[in-house]
RNA sequence: AGGGGCUUAGCUCAGUUGGUAGAGCGCCACCCUUACAAGGUGGAUGUCGUCGGUUCGAUCCCGGCAGCCCCUACCA
């Protein structure tokens, strides 16, 4: 006995249900063992604070499309999950708890905010994980990682002891991007430009000698606190006597000397430029060079210190306003320009950030990059889209060395002591109890923690049980592949395979899959302030996973930004419904089918098949090619269009009609044998669209007659599995089809063009030469007359012209004249109309055949196959318009 | 400034070896035809950004121009 389906798709009924079904089976685990070949994704570990965003749901939609296909191919497939404790993101989420509840974490003390932290990781941390299972995220859940584990952490110190010996990691006093909110240094990359409308101000710094001034130009007034000499060009001919003499710095009354550096334009500004090594890249390069002294003004929050002397205590914006006003009264203020600069802006807070110095941490990049260049060049490691191989290449080259200290709390700690009486400092993968030097037990460790993504770097191997040796890491590393967004390229993607290569002597992952940005329907980026973030938990409520799943595979092209809108979801919604009646109306018309004892293997009987029959298998066959081909090169869209054409064009729109009368018919053996052709061709239907949409074929697979144990770890149907089954599709049955629909669409056209109604049936004739398509037309009367909506049908009788109306249909060398007889049943107007056109097309193709196959360069350069099909479609046309002009001269 | 990308139907985009332009949505008309109105059938719509070159032939290849976008780096 069949199940009843209901008349709509309900995602919400289904979803839920599947995956626990599918979790508590098992089916998301992989093996460190098996005899199946590996397959093998890392998950980029979101933020232990995050929330599922339209950029996850495109990202993991994508991975896990990539590990159901896989698992299904029978790979050991792997899908493995983590999360980042987000050193800055999380401090500041529980900073602002605190502020809610009149604390904050120098309160606290730095070990009791930590233990709030761990807090509420352990309340909220896992909270991204449910979302995901609303995705459908096949993941191995009982492998997830957090990247504070215990072992992650071993992970971590080890490399940085490792790093630290070879020289690779070490501690300098630099100039570091700072961000006052965070009290804390952020590497180059966190950093973004942004371009804004600031002043250039003129400003007289008086002549030691007395005998004038000289005017500098600068952006930041508010810095000359921190002057420590002048600049020029030393070609200058404006400047070049005073080179060497001394100026004073107004407000502070510090006597500085003129440089000269040739990094000075002399075109820009007054040509003068103000040197502040301790707050700004370049002056601090020139001040390394000049042997300058580095006057640093600020604290670590951003006001001014005591050597801002008056300033001392402002911030920055208001020392730069109090500056202005002073320079202003005393004179020294020779003019103020609008002048268009880019400020580097604190990619977490949004805050101006100052160049600031202090000690810091960092990783020598010089000789990871060297490998790591060379695997991408060699095409170990592969860039989909292509693209971005150059832009990889291009920073590899420019690589600066990695600021790795953040002075906050809550992150890996940087296993470094300093000795209380030697102040030597032991590095050391395990507390040390006594300095390694002087033995000393008077140890402090330092304060700052690692950059989140230090320990994101060995993310592939750490995940895997390193430093330990494990079966894991014999099994799955290196992975197959990473899938994410190009703006994590240099952050994430480079430093893996420099740490990759240096501690596993192998690439991370063979194939980088780098997508574009989901933006919303008028192509804008998705943000809180313009409110225009489309929440995927939300739209999966509304929609159904699968609809969201299909429209982002189905709009992702190669590395293109992706724009995203209901309206488009609901398109997909749709789909998923059409596939859930099509089903039903397979199992309603399958009430009495009994499922053969082979299963997928079963084979229908060729002596009743019809041609249709053999033609949707043809067409299976055509688009498990497509797919397969799409999937292997990282196509997905094409795979998802492919399959939409195929389940809605093909499959829900011709098929199906044909088999009602075969279903409704009296032959037996024919409804039985398509019984069986339905029952076999849903099921591949159902397999092929699993990746893209688990939860409604594993729902509809559940229903079918023929099915495997869950379709979840069912075969994934392609042209070498399933290649008895195919082998019954032809392409004779598949021209007779095509003849057939044509002759359908024909009957159709004249109908609308006309207005008749759909209740009127109508009798036709069908005018044609050939035997071959007679015999066709006639054994498949019954779907023409039903499709058509007929009353009756003549076929190879041509008759009287006159008050027809006439079409043509050409498929391949074959004609047929569809005659509708209009006389009594509407006035000729439209289809003189119809026919007009059809001739104004029929000319205007004619004649652009004719010029070109009269063209003796177009014949002998053109391909022999190309001028031979511009021939038959110019006799064809002319036969069709001889035809077209004698109907209608019969209307007149 | 350097690097990359884009410009095709009202909208979002396909178009992989150069041979008379496609899809989805939207639009118009007709239809509740028992799988589906979250549906069916039919229809309209494009000098493929612009100028030139190569070619028998260019949306596709090459060059100039215009417009838009992204990334990287910055002039105090």
């Amino acid at each position: 006995m069949a199940e009843t389906l209901s008349d709509r798709y309900n995602s919400a009924d289904v979803e839920g249900r599947i995956y626990q079904w599918w979790e508590s089976s098992g089916f998301f685990k992989a093996h460190d063992r098996s005899t199946k070949p590996p397959f093998c994704i890392i998950l980029p570990p979101p933020n232990v604070t995050g929330f599922l965003h339209m950029g996850h749901a495109l990202d993991h939609t994508i991975q896990d499309l990539l590990i159901r296909w896989k698992r299904m191919n029978g790979y050991n497939a792997l899908w493995l999950p983590g999360t980042d404790h987000a050193g800055i993101a999380t401090q500041t989420v529980v900073e602002k708890e605190l502020k809610k509840q009149g604390t904050n974490r120098h309160q606290l003390g730095r070990d009791a905010f930590i233990e709030k932290v761990w807090d509420w990781k352990h309340q909220y941390g896992d909270r991204i994980y449910a979302q995901m299972r609303r995705l459908g995220d096949s993941c191995d859940w009982d492998r997830a990682v957090f990247t504070l584990d215990e072992n992650v952490s071993k992970a971590v110190r080890k490399v940085f002891v490792s790093l630290h010996k070879k020289g690779w990691i070490y501690k300098g006093l630099r100039l570091v991007n700072w961000s006052a909110p965070l009290e804390s240094a952020i590497s180059d990359l966190e950093v973004e430009h942004k371009q804004t409308k600031g002043t250039l101000w003129h400003i007289n710094y008086p002549l030691e000698d007395g005998s004038g001034f000289l005017t500098i130009a600068t952006t930041r007034p508010e810095t000359m606190l921190g002057d420590t000499a002048v600049c020029v060009n030393p070609e200058d001919p404006r400047y070049k006597h005073l080179i060497g003499m001394g100026v004073t710095v107004p407000l502070i009354n510090r006597k500085v000397t003129i440089i000269a550096d040739t990094y000075v334009d002399k075109e820009f500004g007054s040509g003068v430029v103000k040197i502040t090594p301790a707050h700004d890249f370049n002056d601090f390069r020139i001040g390394k060079t000049h042997g300058l002294e580095f006057i640093n003004i600020l604290n670590r929050n951003g006001t001014l210190n005591e050597n801002a002397g008056a300033y001392q205590g402002m911030k920055v914006a208001d020392a730069r306003k109090k500056v202005v006003e002073d320079l202003k009264s005393l004179n020294l203020l020779v003019k103020e320009e609008p002048h268009a600069l880019s400020v580097g802006h604190c990619s977490r807070t949004d805050a101006v950030v100052e160049p600031f110095l202090s000690e810091q941490w960092f990783v020598k990049t010089e000789h990871l990059a060297v490998p790591a260049k060379r695997v991408v060049e060699s095409g170990t490691i592969r860039f989909e889209p292509e693209s971005w191989t150059k832009v990889y290449l291009h920073w590899m080259n420019n690589i600066e060395d990695w600021c790795i200290s953040r002075q906050l709390w809550w992150g890996h700690r940087i296993p470094a002591w300093t000795c209380g009486k030697c102040e030597h400092v032991t590095v050391s993968e395990t507390d040390p109890a006594a300095c390694e030097k002087c033995g000393d037990t008077n140890l402090k460790q330092d304060d700052d923690v690692l950059d989140t993504w230090f320990s994101s770097a060995l993310w592939p191997f750490s995940t895997m049980g390193w430093p330990e040796e494990t079966e894991t890491q014999k099994t799955f590393y290196p992975t197959n592949y990473l899938v994410t967004a190009p703006d994590i390229i240099f952050f994430w993607v480079a430093r893996m395979i420099m740490m990759g290569l240096e501690f596993k002597r192998d690439v991370p992952f063979r194939t980088v899959y780098l997508h574009g940005i989901v933006r919303d329907s008028q192509g804008r980026k998705m943000s809180k302030s313009l409110g225009n973030s489309l929440d995927p938990v939300e739209l999966i409520e509304k929609y159904g996973a699968d609809a969201l799943r299909f429209s982002l595979i189905a709009h992702l092209y190669s590395g293109k930004d992706i724009k995203v809108s209901e309206q488009r979801i609901e398109g997909y919604r749709n789909f998923m419904n059409k596939i859930w009646n099509a089903t039903r109306f397979a199992l309603q018309n399958l009430s009495d089918f009994t499922a053969p004892s082979e299963g997928v293997k079963a084979l229908p009987d060729k002596a009743n098949m019809s041609s249709f029959d053999r033609w949707i298998i043809f067409k299976l066959a055509e688009v498990e090619k497509a797919v397969e081909e799409a999937l292997e090169s990282d196509r997905f869209s094409d795979a998802a269009q492919a399959l939409y054409h195929f389940v809605w064009g093909q499959f829900c729109d011709w098929y199906i009609e044909f088999m009602k009368p075969i279903m409704n018919g009296d032959n037996a053996a024919e409804r039985r044998t398509s019984q069986l052709v339905l029952a076999q061709v849903l099921n591949r239907v159902v397999r092929l669209m699993h990746p893209f949409c688990p939860f409604i074929t594993e729902e509809i697979h559940s229903k079918l007659p023929i099915k495997g144990e869950a379709c979840i770890v069912d075969q994934f149907p392609n042209t070498r599995n399933d290649k008895d089954f195919l082998a019954f599709g032809n392409e004779q049955s598949a021209f007779e089809v095509d003849l057939v629909k044509e002759t359908i669409t024909a009957i159709r056209n004249i109908r609308g063009e006309n207005r008749l109604s759909p209740a009127l049936k109508i009798r036709i004739r069908l005018g044609v030469t050939e035997d071959s398509v007679q015999k066709i037309l006639g054994t498949n009367k019954s779907a023409l007359m039903t499709m058509g909506r007929l009353e009756d049908i003549e076929i190879g009788v041509e008759g009287d012209l006159r008050k027809c109306a006439v079409a043509l249909v050409t498929v391949k060398e074959s004609t047929v004249k569809v005659i509708i007889p209009l006389e009594g049943l509407v006035d000729f107007d439209e289809e003189i109309k119809r026919m007009r056109k059809t001739i104004e097309k029929l000319e205007k193709d004619i004649g652009l055949l004719t010029n070109k196959l009269s063209n003796e360069k177009f014949v002998q350069n053109a391909d022999e196959e190309v001028v031979a099909a511009d021939r038959l479609l110019l006799s064809q046309s002319k036969v069709q318009l001889t035809s077209m002009r004698e109907a209608l001269t019969r209307f007149q």
